[in-house]
DNA sequence: ACACCATACTAACGACCGTCAGTAGAGCTG
DNA sequence: CAGCTCTACTGACGGTCGTTAGTATGGTGT
């Protein structure tokens, strides 16, 4: 009857050790997660329905329960894909070579990209973060305070060096933290990806990290 | 400002006899919609249901339909507040005396008092859009449309002007909105509102809007 | 070939939610 | 007082939702 292909065995990028498991379950449940969280970005969490996320992956919605224990299961699992994955992959770009603002740079270019590769679901975990069980939002929020924290010291740095003026690296994250997040909001896909990035690398590197720098050239400017 | 004030409801609300209130308020609308409002902003939109609104102002579910007709109307009313508001008290700052530099610093200062007066009706009219009826979707995101399109005119004016040095003033009106609205999702009553206020400021006015001239000089140094 | 297990199905339950109908008391107006 | 309005109440309906139980099936390992 349902015509479930099973062409789709997919290649899940993170299984170190699929543990004795010949099938490739694990590509079911990232092809659910990924359906949800369209629905969930584009209707809500709430309003979506297990069974409009069986339906689009071509089930009924009970049989969503041999994947995932909950509905807030599904959610989890996004949010935890866009907070967690980017604090383990990205954030040793900042131990790498190179200076502070060379570092910085180069995991801001990365975290966009991935948010833009990833639209939606970075958008549903960070808007749907309340539907979440305390235990687990309390998780992903710990990911995230780690992840602006690393950013909040790499500016600090930075600012030590005399690479980047500002007072503040604490707050001067977050704003660039907010900045760059929204761009999930409003991203489509005919927009370019590419120059996206170079803007906002610059906004951040040459404008808020140098905004005290700014500040005091054109206040001696204008006297 | 704050209209009715919590007034001994120590009845039990079931009582025959409820307590007389004074009568001559029409500030009972605003009433619910501030209450709703804090409970979105904790729990989400759909989360929280009539019943819970209306134990928040001491009446019964039910009762909410003699103010408010649903309750997506709840949520309209919340949002248009947030959107409309701005629009008709703020953006007359544009027009004022001034280079566009102190016009727009003016309007980034009402817009980030503003949301912090009001932080949770701010946070919920940005975050449950997907909840309003199509129309009244349409509305608010035209508002907001527009105050963006706003604050990029004056920003593509200070470019000519050479007050600001920045390659696409609708991209760096975007980037600094979506800063600024940023804050409404972690700020609380502890913060000092004022050193925020001229935080954002500055990272907005000598920072993404000064990031071209900073970028240049600091190519011209390093060679 | 057989047993097993992952996965899909059908059917239904219990809870909750938004909403409405109908009612009643208080205050104002004549 | 009579009558109208405003606002709150009770009670209930219809629908949807997340979830569970029980069952069927087909591929896989032994």
């Amino acid at each position: 009857m349902s015509d479930v292909e099973g062409e789709l065995r997919d290649v899940d990028p993170r299984a170190p050790e699929a543990p004795r498991r010949p099938r490739a379950i694990g590509g079911r449940r990232a092809e659910i997660a990924s359906a949800a969280a369209r629905f969930f970005a584009e209707h809500g969490y709430h309003t979506v329905g297990m069974r409009d996320i069986a339906e689009a992956v071509g089930m009924r919605g009970a049989s969503l329960y041999n994947h995932f224990s909950a509905k807030e299961e599904v959610l989890y699992a996004i949010a935890l894909g866009m907070t967690k994955g980017p604090v383990e992959e990205h954030l040793p770009l900042l131990d790498a070579e190179g200076t502070p603002a060379t570092r910085l740079a180069a995991l801001l270019r990365a975290h966009i990209r991935n948010l833009a590769e990833h639209r939606v679901e970075h958008l549903v975990g960070l808007r749907e973060l309340a539907a979440l069980t305390p235990e687990h939002r309390a998780e992903i929020t710990d990911y995230r305070r780690y992840y602006q924290r690393r950013v909040r010291d790499v500016i600090a740095a930075g600012a030590r060096a005399g690479e980047f003026a500002v007072d503040g690296p604490g707050r001067a994250a977050v704003a660039i933290l907010d900045m760059i997040n929204g761009i999930s909001w409003w991203l489509r896909s005919e927009h370019d990806v590419d120059e996206i990035v170079e803007n906002y690398v610059g906004f951040a590197l040459d404008g808020i990290l140098q905004h005290a720098r700014a500040r005091d050239e054109l206040r001696r400017r204008d006297g």
